[in-house]
DNA sequence: CGTTGAACTCTACAAGCGTTGAATTAAGGC
DNA sequence: GCCTTAATTCAACGCTTGTAGAGTTCAACG
């Protein structure tokens, strides 16, 4: 009885621990429930059961953990793979697709703490337009859309359009919880949502002078 | 030279001094651009040019402080008069309406602010629906779109559309700073969004089933 | 003029933070 | 079977944070 709390014994474990992965998930949980400011070492270390110390030990800085958590498992091909059914509009397939990946497991939370993070951190910020110009773009040149445009200047401010109202999407969605909008499926609001977008990408859209050089 | 930094003597000032409003102030400023973790009280005591203490002999905890600054200054009808210009569709006066609303002076602060703070906190979360509610469903109602639909869910479901639609556009320009939406001018935007706007408020968007019943 | 109360600063505490260095234990190559 | 190296915990530092209490100066009222 001289130890009351078996504390965990230091050193090394025993086979393959796989600690360092068990860390970088507690980190984008914790980086998604409360943002980069409000995730703390402790507290992801908490989660992962380990020591904070180690958290240091194997990514550094706070900073440092945070790319690491937040760089993507590459955009799952397979989620890709399984969405874009043909017969609904461009648009609409856009929407679901997006709204499928970000729902999906491997990216919800990487999602969501790279959204919550981008409101203070600069570098948060940063990563998240990487982010969503990866996977929407990406799915725009899968999707075929936005290809006859020469003019450069107005596809990026189309694609800008989409961006905006799937990022509104997105937070209205898994941040604020607007009852209406978390109640509705991905079909539904792509059947909902999608022509708004696909205008964006294809149809009649007021461009300003400025882009649409004469 | 006793005394090197001259400090600020303790006790009360001459006259109106004004604090406690230089003290929201300060907080409206801070809060908008660290967000509700990230802004400090020192820091705020800081920018008022007072000593810490005071804020807390002012306003009791944080959470109160954060509350009391972002109280609307009732929407300013100084602002929402001086739009509305009619010869435009209703979406795109609608979208002007909006951002010209949060864009002002005396708004500007305190939607940054709840934007911010509403994706880590709760409490900011509600505040920030709220806040929507009010100006864009203000609006709305005084623009006059949404009267002539009975169906109370078909309506809620079409308003949370336009609200998505309005925050992901506040959201690129104000805080994520999108090349594309940042050097638009509001015109600009409302001539592009507005029609998509005008889309969800009084055209024909599919909705889903179970909020149509037969 | 004296007293009460509000505005204001000082000092300090307790807690939590990111980070560090040293100690302990196990794995892997020679 | 030793020896290096990696994984892990411990204890602690220095800093910042929100908050509390006590003290100081002024305004206002009788």
């Amino acid at each position: 009885m001289t130890e009351r709390k078996p504390r965990a014994r230091s050193g090394r474990r025993s086979g393959e621990s796989g600690t360092s992965e068990a860390i970088l998930d507690a980190a984008r949980g914790q980086f998604a429930e409360h943002g980069y400011q409000g995730a703390t070492i402790r507290g992801i270390a908490g989660v992962a059961g380990v020591d904070p110390a180690l958290v240091h030990h194997f990514y550094g800085t706070k900073e440092a953990l945070f790319a690491a958590a937040m760089r993507l498992p590459v955009v799952p091909g397979e989620v890709i793979a399984g969405i874009a059914k043909e017969g609904t509009g461009l648009g609409e397939r856009l929407v679901t697709t997006a709204l499928t990946i970000w729902e999906s497991p491997e990216v919800k939370d990487t999602f969501l703490g790279l959204l919550r993070s981008a409101m203070t951190s600069e570098q948060a910020a940063l990563m998240l337009r990487e982010f969503v110009a990866d996977t929407v773009l990406t799915a725009i040149v899968r999707l075929g859309g936005l290809d006859r445009i020469g003019n450069q200047a107005e596809a990026q401010y189309r694609a800008s359009m989409v961006a905006t109202h799937l990022i509104g999407l997105a937070l209205t969605r898994l941040v604020l919880g607007l009852p209406a909008v978390t109640s509705a499926s991905v079909t539904e609001l792509g059947a909902t949502v999608g022509p708004a977008v696909e205008r964006y990408l294809t149809g009649e859209v007021a461009i300003p002078d400025r882009l649409t050089p004469t």
